[in-house]
DNA sequence: ATGACCATGTAATTGGTTACATGATTTA
DNA sequence: TAAATCATGTAACCAATTACATGGTCAT
């Protein structure tokens, strides 16, 4: 997962180590984290393989690696890029505990319930930031896709706040699924 | 994560690391997988910390071991179960992989995310069945929240499929905000 | 000169996975 | 009698995390 973002992060220059993880950040950090623990070795893997070159450009002192993305790179992202997409199979930690709910006090339970409504609520907030600066450039049909994911994180942490809100409240749950709104 | 599961599963009745695999499965199967290669050595954890205890009941030369939650495991569990909620932080493959899209020829592009639409009815499918199970059921105010999980993930592969639809037409993105429907 | 940020890396640990190994019981 | 399911477990592996370790550069 990792070796396969970071070589799309080098398809359009080369990059530090240090600079990959910053795009990680900027880029898909609302859906995705890596720390150096991970990135580091694995872009030595990614070096081992033949997937990628390293040119040391020291600034001053300073140790800087530049790493290049080669034809095989290219080649193993795009296979990755291509292969299929099944269904979200991840574990979500909050529907986990949300499933023994059943057991908790009625207090702590609700308590509960409106932190992680709270908590999705700011990140909503956040989103709505990251979208107003994207809105303002003009060339967006260049990055239609990237976009696209902070749009799917908008409309899902909307959908989550709407069903947080409906089950703190107690409300029959087959009304979740007519919406008009 | 498995360790607060399995106690979970326990908090009613005795059980068998096998049992406990199958109520796994048909409780938190769609958002939450566990193996017996990390189910067993969960369970021997639980044991050597006192949260559990163990009681062997071989049925004819059959090897059997039911285990029993002790009070110290119900105290660790109700902590784990009253412990705050982020958000979801988990990583998500298939937006990483959308990200990268703009890179893509569109005709495996759209191929991809029609593929990945169809996975996402398909399991919308199965999640509205298991559903229909449940509401015939009478006793329904006993198990609100476990049943609530389940709505969670039929709002959230609905919304995502209006996603799905909505960027594989490259319609604006902000209109994917404007729901009436 | 202090703190924030740039920059790379290792070690210990976590929390799983898949594949293997074994064998009993039930059902078609 | 064969296949499916019940039942427990280990070993090799994997992909990540956190914490540690080191040191340079830049702005205040």
């Amino acid at each position: 997962m990792l070796e396969s973002i970071a070589l799309g992060m080098l398809l359009e220059k080369d990059l530090t180590g240090y600079d990959i993880k910053k795009f990680i950040e900027n880029g898909i950090g609302v859906f995705y984290k890596a720390s150096f623990g991970s990135l580091y070795p694995a872009l030595k893997r990614l070096t081992e393989k033949g997937y990628l070159t390293t040119r040391d450009k020291p600034q001053g002192s300073r140790k800087k690696i530049f790493y290049h993305i080669t034809e095989e790179g290219r080649n193993q992202f795009f296979h990755w890029l291509s292969s299929p997409m099944d269904i979200f199979e991840g574990t979500n930690t909050h529907l986990a505990k949300v499933y023994f709910f059943d057991h908790l006090e009625a207090e702590i339970r609700s308590q509960q319930l409106l932190e992680y409504e709270i908590n999705n609520r700011n990140y909503l907030k956040k989103l709505r930031e990251l979208e107003k600066g994207f809105t303002e450039l003009d060339n967006k049909e260049c990055f239609y896709y990237k976009l696209s994911t902070l749009y799917y994180g908008i409309c899902i942490t909307e959908e989550t706040i709407r069903w947080c809100r409906h089950i703190r409240m107690q409300k029959p749950l087959t009304d979740l699924l007519e919406r008009e709104r």
